[in-house]
DNA sequence: GCCGTGACGATTC
DNA sequence: CGAATCGCCACGG
């Protein structure tokens, strides 16, 4: 699929300006680019993201904390490591602590 | 312009 | 608290 969509390069532009150490939700994202109920929608950016733009894609996850599925990043526990070599910290049941980590596009 | 799809979200059971 | 369900919106075909 191409994804050559107004709407994800938003997306897109949004997530690559998230500080590193913090973490946003796509529901956040969405009503970011005035779109509340485009929370999917945002995810499906993410997942088309073409590799060429760098983005800190780990940092996206979702409401509740937890991340993406772990064969879009190549492995388990890929994406955690990756967010905890920049300070984020989790919980007992693996999610992200987000009253800390969260950040508002 | 309708149909299927999807890294979600809130509600309900 | 965990699982299931419905609703949501943008994009390609």
């Amino acid at each position: 699929m191409k994804t050559t969509g107004a709407f994800f390069e938003r997306v897109w532009s949004v997530a690559a300006r998230i500080p590193r150490g913090k973490v946003t939700t796509y529901g956040a994202i969405a009503r970011a680019l005035g779109s509340p109920g485009a929370a999917r929608t945002v995810g499906w950016a993410m997942r088309a993201t073409p590799s060429g733009l760098r983005l800190p894609c780990h940092r996206v996850v979702n409401a509740v904390g937890e991340l993406s599925p772990e064969d879009v990043f190549g492995g388990p526990g890929v994406q955690r490591s990756l967010l905890e070599s920049e300070g984020v910290t989790f919980d007992k049941q693996g999610r992200i602590d987000m009253e800390r980590h969260f950040w508002m596009p």
